[in-house]
DNA sequence: ACCGCCATACTTGTATTCAAGAATTCCAGC
DNA sequence: GCTGGAATTCTTGAATACAAGTATGGCGGT
């Protein structure tokens, strides 16, 4: 598999950036591709634990059942495999990897770090909008009152992001998400508690209330408690399902 | 591609965990994959720019010039578009992306902030053993005065991730890296100028001596000065290559 | 009853084939 | 010479077929 040099390029008739710009324009091209759905299908029932962790997987099984050739459907595990939430022997299986209490410990440090640096980035900037993040404080507050799992989870995952975006580096939010699968798996096992939700919400506020005040110190406090309130969860849990765990 | 609840799940025979402990003691079982193979070559060509930012790929000559199917190929494609380095437009073709400035702005956020905190934890230690980090400059040198960029880069790479491990949070290290290779696209345009290298290493040993005196504060300086070291090349070498540059 | 062996079924890896669509090229007409 | 249109070629997407290897289950011998 030596490289041949040149090769590898294949002469441009026209000016190379061209295209790149018109595919991100005109939006009737990328209709979504079969890979795609399928991951976004397995990926959502990973995290929500409707496939829980330890399960077997079939590319022939699953493939059928989703009405797809192999093809887009091994693409899809690829996917998941490189995010380490699946892993695959050869000629033995695949699998849904269980959760290392390790990964979410990596998880965490990422998170943490790149949450409470681009809060410290929103909180330099000259004007700060958090109106956005006070309708989803609302949203989230009524997703609790119906008691609306699924729901709070989508607006809890949308305040996080919009504090990125505010900071500018919603891209930093973005390549993060694969990794945060190992984190939302555990949180999804902690949800049902109710007070849990209300702590969730109370420390959402305060972090808010910061960012409004500009205060980057007292911001980075509630956040680290916030990402690591799930953490400390990580023992009760673990005795709670201990066939979801690892080692 | 409604999803049927329980059907994903196979009904395992044994226990769920049993067969990854001995997949990752018994070294015979991982041949690599082509696949992983075919994503190491095309990886490691876009990021030392053997194959330039803004190159058509095709599936069909890339197979046969690695003497692969495209089954595989598509599988390093699928993984390479993950990072961002690769786009491909269904019927149309595929292309290695041009750097953006924006891309590189958000890995420059991403490594800075993980780096950083890591830099803490590693400072945070009792016992920090940086012997392998003393090592490591001296092989830069080394390459320095021979004059091998390639054997440089590596070097570089390792004194970093040996932070990481300091730190003990080597995962954080390695789910940074497809981020990273729009760094390291930008860092070997920039790496032919001797001085560059010479205040690179200048750079390492201020940071290793900051971790040896357990000195954060001074190390976090450093190592902020680093990384935006070559993104403050960033206009001078755009004008230089435009044609690697977007927008 | 237990142990060992062999056949079978099932797993993933890879190659090949078919399909759909876009871009280019060539040719006819003006 | 230029323009328009159709055919050809090249692109990726998806499905199928083939290959290699593993685990399992049954069967026969001990």
């Amino acid at each position: 598999m030596a490289v041949c040099h040149d090769s590898f390029v294949k002469p441009d008739r026209d000016r190379p950036g061209a295209s790149r710009v018109l595919a991100s324009v005109g939006r009737t091209r990328p209709r979504q591709r079969t890979s795609d759905r399928v991951y976004e299908e397995l990926a959502s029932a990973i995290r929500d634990l409707r496939i829980p962790p330890g399960a077997s997987l079939s590319e022939t099984e699953l493939a059928e059942q989703l009405h797809v050739s192999r093809t887009p459907l091994r693409e899809a595990i690829v996917r998941l495999v490189e995010t380490g939430l699946v892993s695959v022997v050869p000629q033995v299986g695949t699998r849904v990897e269980l959760i290392r209490l390790d990964d979410v410990e990596q998880a965490r440090f990422v998170r943490e770090s790149l949450e409470t640096a681009a809060f410290a980035e929103a909180c330099a900037k000259p004007v700060r909008d958090v109106s956005a993040l006070r309708d989803l404080l609302a949203e989230q507050e009524r997703c609790h009152a119906r008691g609306d799992i699924d729901a709070f989870f989508a607006a809890d995952e949308a305040l996080h992001e919009q504090i990125f975006a505010i900071s500018g580096y919603l891209g930093a939010w973005q390549v993060m998400q694969p990794m945060k699968m190992h984190l939302d798996r555990l949180r999804r096992l902690s949800l049902p508690e109710p007070h849990t939700v209300q702590a969730l919400i109370a420390e959402h506020t305060a972090i808010v209330d910061a960012l409004e005040a500009g205060d980057a110190a007292g911001g980075r406090e509630h956040l680290i408690r916030h990402a690591r309130r799930v953490q400390n969860t990580a023992p009760a849990l673990q005795a709670q399902y201990p066939e979801y765990f690892s080692s």
